[in-house]
DNA sequence: CATCTCCGTCAAAAAAACTGACCGACACCG
DNA sequence: CGGTGTCGGTCAGTTTTTTTGACGGAGATG
């Protein structure tokens, strides 16, 4: 590297300024101090910057092209310093973030959406992962923040609770569970004569059991809540869905809560959780700053 | 300024070669002034790069986020100094190039689309004008080219031919000039009694006569040849047209040539223009040596 | 346990950046 | 026309920065 960021802003200084004495000035420099960066930049280049044949020094045409890519070059030092210093304010430069796919995204992306307008400067990876597939992930790739359904209490980990969210036991209108029931309340044994959709667990392990698990011997795992709720509607099965991916569907009557001997709704608290010894920093501690200004609140869907 | 292209240049050969010596060994420094050139950066940024508590410092999170920037800035300074080697090798840093609105505007994109594929670094700057205009602008310009349709010998000016242009005397088939010629041909007086459509002079001198005009009292001056040609087929008059901007429309019969006692077409021999003291550059040769390749043979159109 | 590499520290040396003095050229002004 | 002010190059000397080599501790390697 033969030029020097401070022969750029010599260059810079000495058309805003519009001489080389004006420029010394503002650069707290001696005169000199700027000829001579001017001339190293100079023979560094390998081409002339100023006509000095008048009396006063005149940028050449290479000059003026030279100073336009250096000006870029500056604004590029100056991101780097603006970033230098963000970094010192607290910021941190990444941050991975492992979210449950049960829980509503759209607050989630509204949280992004607004660090990102805030011009926070860290580079934030999410990742959608279901079940235990959710602590996996967060295990194996160190993350920073995982955001899951059910936290249970763990050694080295802390957690903060987010609004309670609710979940139902749902089916289509045309399913036996619904068109059958006629005001009578299905029991356990009823259920697990049919087909159970679920989602499946988004890690490799076999051995997690899903508690809320009916027990009958066709089951049907699915990738996401989406096509979850596309596999309800088409009467694949019945569910547990979050209300807050099927409140339309309700309003509308496309899918209707399963009237079980049971509990067909239970709440669930979703926690943001870290790794005790290494806490959110200042992007992390905004992310659940606005989190918890953006999550919906726990919702009472009108009870059977 | 407090960081220097010179310590990203470190910190980046550290992360390229693995170890601080590694990367002294590569950039033919000792070693220490690789660490120098780190702590210098450090205190700069006010920020650690590297975590020293282990054996071999390793870069942290802040220092990734900042070497991501630092290769930024430095493809830039890279940037600098090919564009300044660009000059070296006699590319000029802008270029202003005059053209006559009656030329073929085709080819002359098609050159200025291949200079821009072939990495010329000039910035190229255009500019159409009618009649006089051309030479009025790359006079007050100090514009480097000019392409004109007639060049009048002038001193301090040199000039290459280009192609032999054509240009015919046309009017729509509906106008009376085509409708009513039944055969005969008509005198200078006849044509007189009609509208003579022009393209208005684009500099604003009233002085200058354009010698392809009929002498009739009503003449409708246009802004160009695209609003000229629309008005020839409109039937508003009659006028000289050059023919690569109708082939399309003489084929279809959408425009006639018209019947005249004199000559109804001539040929123009289109000069690039320069001042003599000021000759092209590398570019401005290159712009001629395209501009020869892509221009067209002299059309001569089927005779009436 | 010997040996190697990695990397920080430190004082000395080398290189660079900077400065002030001096000079000529030009512009402006009474 | 001469006085005055600014501009900007040159040069030698000074200051600051950068580079270097020697030394030492810590961890791999075998």
């Amino acid at each position: 590297m033969d030029i020097t960021l401070d022969q750029i802003q010599s260059l810079e200084a000495i058309t805003a300024e519009g001489s080389f004495s004006a420029a010394a000035r503002a650069l707290n420099k001696a005169r000199t101090a700027v000829s001579y960066d001017i001339q190293k930049l100079e023979t560094a280049l390998g081409i002339l910057l100023f006509d000095r044949s008048g009396h006063r020094a005149v940028l050449t045409s290479e000059g003026r092209g030279i100073l336009e890519e250096g000006r870029l070059l500056l604004a590029r030092a100056n991101g780097l310093e603006t970033l230098a210093a963000r970094y010192r304010e607290g910021w941190e430069p990444r941050m991975q973030v492992v979210i449950d796919g049960i829980l509503p995204m759209d607050p989630i992306m509204k949280v992004l959406k607004t660090l990102a307008d805030e011009g926070v400067p860290t580079q934030i990876t999410t990742r959608i992962e279901f079940l235990a597939g959710v602590q996996t992930r967060f295990e194996r790739e160190g993350a920073e923040i995982m955001l899951v359904k059910d936290f249970h209490k763990s050694s080295g980990l802390s957690a903060v609770p987010l609004k309670r969210q609710e979940s139902l036991l749902l089916a289509a209108p045309g399913h036996p569970l619904i068109r059958d029931a006629g005001g009578k309340r299905w029991s356990k044994a009823d259920l697990r004569e049919h087909i159970q959709l679920t989602v499946q667990d988004s890690s490799n392990r076999k051995d997690s059991l899903d508690a809320y698990l009916f027990g009958g011997n066709r089951v049907y795992y699915l990738s996401d809540f989406f096509t979850k709720r596309k596999a309800l509607m088409m009467e694949l099965g019945f569910g547990w869905m979050p209300y807050h991916m099927v409140e339309e569907e309700l309003k509308t009557g496309e899918l209707c809560e399963v009237p079980y001997s049971g509990e067909s709704r239970y709440d669930f608290t979703p926690f943001l959780v870290y790794p005790t010894e290494r806490p959110p920093g200042r992007t992390g501690n905004r992310f659940l700053e606005l989190l918890k200004e953006y999550f919906p609140e726990g919702i009472v869907p009108p009870s059977l």
